[in-house]
DNA sequence: CTGATATTAGTACCAAGTGCTAATAGCGGG
DNA sequence: CCCGCTATTAGCACTTGGTACTAATATCAG
């Protein structure tokens, strides 16, 4: 006996899902029945064409590029700043910013936040960061708010350096340490940093 | 007027790269031409029809998810990944990336690529980074092109840990380390990090 | 005015379907 | 053994969004 209906509807599915690409003919060989019995299957368990498939899994993954695009100018928003002694920028973790299977923010914004306050707080034309040590205390979520706090807590004006130590907070809760040797950039030298 | 060939050319190419999912007739109505006309100019520019256009989208993403992991949310693109081993990536710098002053690329870019790649290289539903320390040895202008190379260095199975060096370089020459330590997420432990 | 290029029109054909009708197969109960 | 039911198969017209090709027309430049 070849399958029951049931049987080979619940393949059908698995098979769908495991490769959207394949077409009712290829489907109809694979179990050893007519194209028709195929798309009468397809229709009892609502399952698209073809063509709708790819086109469902091309839009999905289109609209994704879109949303992963981002960080641009300023991450967040400054709200005050010292010049060379502290400066304070809030952040708000919208959906675009979380990995979508447990809506916990991606690192790199948490970073890129904290990374561009402590260039903000620099009195420079330009500064860049030279070394960075970083501490995801807590997951921030989608909806948060993050209050980053930074601090020029070194200043080496001979090197060329300073250090800036920035805490991120959600709820008064610390979610991120980070420290960040910044160089400041002054015209004569555009090249080298390291 | 309404267009020249070649002025029409440049913005069917720019429309289509915009919305892959757009057909030869609106095309024709955007443009004020004939379907005939759009289908010679996208065969001069190697164009392929609406549904190839949607496949590949499709089998891109579609790929991508196979190897099941967030492929799909790296900054930058895979070009290698042995999961648990090591794995490579590359981003290249555009305008959008840098600082307007003086073409330097933003850190938080190039810690977003060598971040997310340490995600991914776990073989992990989901890796959250802990901490992290970072040098950046040298600036990156826009135009160049970063190859990050990831690399387990040490795994402590029992506290859900994995610790991965990052190097990254342009042209043979090292632009940035970072060590990032990891915190595989498994099911049970969903809450909390620190 | 002649040629070359660009554009438009029209036809046949294709893949991968939908939607519909109709025929047939298989089986179980009375 | 026939009735009724579900399952399966077959066939046809039609759809989308094209390809491949031929032929006619428009436009412009020398």
């Amino acid at each position: 006996m070849k399958l029951t209906k049931r049987q080979r509807q619940t393949e059908l599915k698995k098979s769908i899902i495991e490769n959207p690409f394949v077409t009712d003919e290829e489907l109809s060989a694979e179990f050893d029945v007519s194209v028709q019995t195929i798309r009468l299957d397809r229709m009892e368990l609502s399952i698209p064409e073809l063509r709708e498939r790819i086109k469902h899994v091309a839009v999905k993954t289109f609209e994704d590029e879109v949303k992963s695009l981002p960080i641009d100018e300023v991450i967040g928003e400054i709200i005050d700043i010292e010049l060379d002694e502290k400066a304070i920028s809030i952040f708000d973790v919208k959906p675009e910013h979380v990995f979508q299977r447990n809506q916990i923010a991606r690192g790199h914004h948490l970073f890129a936040q904290a990374n561009s306050l402590a260039v903000a707080i620099m009195n420079e034309e330009l500064a860049l960061t030279v070394k960075s040590e970083l501490q995801f205390l807590r997951p921030v979520k989608a909806g948060q708010r993050i209050v980053a706090k930074a601090t020029v807590i070194d200043r080496q004006p001979e090197k060329n350096r300073a250090f800036v130590k920035v805490v991120s907070t959600v709820d008064q809760v610390t979610v991120f340490i980070g420290t960040f040797e910044m160089y400041r950039m002054t015209e004569q030298s555009e090249g080298e940093v390291g």
